[in-house]
RNA sequence: GGGCGCUUAGCUCAGCUGGUGAGAGCAGCUGGCUUACAACCAGCAGGUCGGGGGUUCGAGUCCCUCAGCGCCCA
């Protein structure tokens, strides 16, 4: 035991000694029942972490540790998830590099970070710096998760890139398209034009963003015009029909007849719609293919052809669309022809303003309009073939069995159920798969050519199992060779990639090694613990429930924590786009690990928290009193003498009602409550049970007596359960204080259990709490007098009930020593304390 | 527009199934070198529990309503 104990250096070398002696790894031979799994969140690899992985990673951990403490081998791998888009960006914008697939690989090419080289480099080589890039990142990362003292098992950890999530991801995919749970379809699609992919569902969210009413003059047949309000008057050559609703009586009569547009003077007809809202503008919507998603609503369900002019990097298309019959519609195409939609926009309201054929001037408004979640520019709607899972969202059966799940699934908070009912609920579509992008796991699919070269996407073919994972680009399908690479007869490889949420959900399946470790599956598999943030219930959480259900038939976990979000100390969300993000590595430098881990275990779940650094130093005073208040306890400890005293006897009864609420709080993943009670315990053994009882522990002239092993005893026991419960929340400083006195890590000692404290019917907390009172009132009182807390009382009278009287008779000696009070006068009666200091120069 | 959560001392938050005069920490103020701790200790002060209404013997705690904030979804 050092002479001034400190945190200094405390993280460094805990740190190591957990590595060298193995304290966090996964012993395997362990039987599922005495197993705690967790499928953590890998977080998304960047430059660096996000203060919420780490505020969500510690309130985990301490579950994770109190679980492990209390006997079961807890199974904790981390991920990185470095798949995908975000990584795609970070290497482009650093290295100032773009994936051109034409382009052949070089060996060895050395490419530097650059942001302003805009180079071509070949797939290959683009993700050989992706690889680059992410390994560097990665040791970034691990090294802040050391630093905050996770108990993870660092052996198990896995990347959503590595050959094994590759593995596994195409072999549920496989499995998925065996049993008909995955397929292939064209249709409509959300589309990002400068990520040049297409999008899911999930990751699209609505933006206000400012557009302008134009007001088109269609012309009917009777020589009238038809006026009607877009927003989007570039898409007017892709007009197939107008809308109006089916009751709406100003326009019943239309429905059924033609009008021509404006300035290409193509027919289109009136149709009738429930969902074209007659309040809206003129009460009569044009229809193009597509606008927006209720445009292709009406293009299924009401069997218009299609007439699609936006391209896929987002600008119209260069030739005159072949549906245009009049040479004034073919030159009108000229000006609009190859421009980017909202350039396009500014064009055609020109010449529909020079024509005659807009009323007025476009009327600016602000509206939602949906966006890729990572995307600059609104999504277009393009047509494409895509892969689809089924989720659902068509199958009423699948939804309830889903939503089923969702209900044996226990949640923690409990409210947080109700965002994956809502999304469960809300879909409206099958889950896109399938992304346009160099980075990513490809589809293990290949399509045959027919005689004619035509590609056969109605007879994929696919690989065994066991040569997974393949890269459909670079291998040959089996049956045939690369030189048949599309050739009419041979062979094209399916030029996709997987959505990242496609790996993601996978989690439970890559952490557990499925299929190629049957035995460690077995052990893990389905987890305990499902830990995560509340923005992705619908992403991940809902994926892997569904992907389990689909490749299973069980629930991937029995729980699922969702913590809240971190918000910067004004309350606002932190966001890198407003600039105040504060680093983990920072905070954790200044106010230390355990201080950092006391603000995070300080929330509950679920719970927004401001970033307050306030709150970090709290704990660091925390673990520095817990340094100061063992180096008294064990200076002067003696475990295993019998515990006589009242008082003595009392605090460790209560206590034992800590570590049993303490427990269940765990055991209801309420750490913050585990963690308050046993801190205001501890606040209130230093300064109240340590002060009364210091004296009699330091033994004074008889150090022997019973009196003095008592407290001895007492404050040793009382440290060990202390020390326990606070070891889930403050690593470092508890298996610091661990070391001075005990053999082995105090994070694989077994959790405190009140049986330790021997706690008898006769003992009384109360007894701690009347002697405490009066202790409180005597410090007062010198308080108030501005005399010094030694200073002496020469007379002392309390009265009080009865049992009162009898705890302070029975805790006597410990009061006049704290005290230091000359004569105790106790009388029955009203509760009061008098208080008679002796004069200042007796002192 | 719908849903969920939040609104308690200057600040950050506890207050679990309604029941002794509403709590903690931080900040503030007043004191104290006391042999675990001055990166400390002791004490004081500070709140009509967002507004309004209701249920109840009794509401911060339940119900209704309004307002504000945050998030999610349309």
């Amino acid at each position: 035991m050092p002479d001034r104990p400190s945190l200094e250096g405390l993280e460094t070398k805990w740190d190591r000694v957990w590595a060298e002696q193995g304290t966090y790894r996964f012993d395997r031979s362990k039987s599922r029942s005495d197993i705690f799994s967790v499928d953590t969140p890998p977080p998304t690899v960047s430059g660096s972490l996000h203060l919420g992985t780490v505020f969500g990673y510690v309130q985990f951990d301490s579950v994770a540790r109190f679980w492990r403490m209390r006997g079961k081998e807890v199974f904790f791998p981390v991920g990185w998830d470095d798949n995908g888009l975000p990584t795609i960006r970070r290497v482009q914008n650093l290295f100032g590099v773009r994936c051109d697939p034409s382009l052949p690989y070089e060996a060895g090419l050395a490419i530097e970070p650059d942001p302003s080289a805009d180079r071509p480099l070949s797939r290959r080589n683009f993700v050989e710096v992706c690889d680059r890039l992410t390994a560097e990142d990665e040791k970034v990362f691990e090294q802040v998760f050391r630093h905050v003292g996770l108990s993870v098992a660092w052996e198990q950890t896995y990347t959503t890139i590595s050959r094994r999530s590759q593995r596994v991801s195409q072999r549920a995919f496989l499995r998925n398209l065996a049993r008909d749970e995955a397929y292939l379809s064209e249709a409509p699609t959300m589309w990002d034009v400068d990520m040049q992919t297409a999008v899911a569902q999930a990751e699209m969210e609505d933006r206000p963003t400012s557009g302008a009413y134009h007001k088109l003059r269609f012309h009917r047949r009777d020589g009238n015009d038809l006026e009607i309000d877009t927003t989007r008057p570039e898409l007017l050559a892709a007009c197939v029909a107008v809308v109006v609703h089916p009751d709406d009586e100003r326009w019943k009569t239309l429905v059924g007849s033609e009008v021509t547009t404006p300035l290409f003077e193509v027919a289109v007809p009136v149709v009738a719609h429930p969902l074209a809202d007659p309040n809206k503008g003129t009460g009569v919507a044009m229809i193009c293919t597509f606008g927006d998603s209720t445009d292709v609503v009406w293009w299924r369900e009401l069997g218009l052809p299609m007439r699609s002019i936006v391209q896929r990097d987002g600008r119209l298309q260069g030739e005159v669309p072949d549906w245009f019959e009049t040479d004034a519609a073919r030159s009108a195409w000229a000006s609009l022809a190859g421009k980017p939609t909202k350039a396009a926009r500014r064009a055609i309201a020109e010449l529909l303003a020079a024509s005659g054929e807009m009323a007025g001037d476009p009327r600016p408004i602000e509206h939602e309009v949906r966006y890729y979640e990572r995307g600059e520019r609104p999504l277009e709607i393009v047509t494409s073939r895509q892969w689809y899972i089924r989720n659902g969202s068509r199958d009423e059966d699948r939804r309830r069995a889903l939503l089923e799940a969702g209900t044996e699934l226990r949640w923690h908070p409990e409210f947080m159920r109700i965002r994956y009912e809502h999304w469960v609920g809300g879909l409206n579509g099958d889950w896109l798969v399938s992304r346009q992008q160099y980075f990513g796991i490809p589809f293990p699919v290949w399509y045959p050519l027919d005689a004619d070269g035509v590609v056969r996407h109605d007879r994929p073919i696919t690989p065994e199992e066991d040569s997974l994972p393949v890269d459909p680009q670079s291998e040959a399908p089996p049956g045939f060779d690369e030189s048949q690479r599309g050739q009419p007869g041979g062979f094209v490889g399916d030029p996709d990639v997987m959505d990242t949420w496609a790996t993601s959900s996978l989690t439970p399946m890559i952490a557990g090694n499925w299929e190629d470790d049957p035995d460690l599956f077995e052990r893990v598999f389905p987890m305990d613990l499902r830990p995560q943030g509340p923005e992705i219930i619908r992403t991940w959480l809902f994926s892997t429930l569904l992907r389990s259900q689909l490749e299973h038939g069980v629930l991937p976990w029995s729980n699922a924590s969702i913590n809240g979000w971190v918000l910067d100390p004004d309350r606002k969300k932190m966001s890198k786009s407003k600039g105040n993000v504060i680093t983990p590595e920072a905070l954790i430098t200044e106010h230390g690990a355990d201080g950092v881990r006391y603000w995070s275990c300080s929330a509950a779940l679920g719970t927004d928290t401001a970033a307050d650094p306030a709150q970090m130093r709290v704990g660091r005073r925390l673990a520095i009193k817990i340094l100061n208040a063992s180096k008294f306890v064990l200076g002067r400890a003696m475990p295993g003498g019998e515990v006589s005293e009242p008082i003595d006897r009392g605090m460790l009864a209560r206590l034992a009602t800590v570590v049993g609420e303490a427990t269940a709080s765990f055991e209801s993943y309420q750490y913050q409550q585990a963690l308050e009670r046993t801190e205001s315990f501890f606040w209130s053994f230093c300064d109240d049970y340590l002060e009364l009882v210091k004296s009699r522990a330091y033994g004074g002239e008889a150090p022997g007596a019973a009196s003095t092993a008592s407290a001895r005893s007492a404050l040793a026991l009382a440290l060990s359960v202390q020390l326990r419960l606070f070891a889930p929340f403050l690593p470092f400083v508890t298996e610091e204080v661990w070391s001075w006195w005990q053999d082995g890590s105090i994070h694989r000692a077994p959790w405190p259990d009140p049986v330790e404290l021997d706690v008898r019917a006769t003992d009384d907390p109360a007894v701690l709490d009347a002697v405490a009172g009066v202790l409180a009132a005597v410090r007062r009182t010198k308080t108030a007098e501005k005399r010094s807390l030694r200073a002496p009382v020469a007379r002392l009278v309390v009265s009080g009930p009865e049992e009162t009287l009898t705890a302070l008779r029975a805790a006597q000696g410990d009061l006049l020593e704290a005290g230091n009070v000359a004569e105790l006068v106790l009388v029955e009666g009203e509760p009061a304390v008098e208080v008679a200091l002796a004069a200042e120069d007796e002192a």
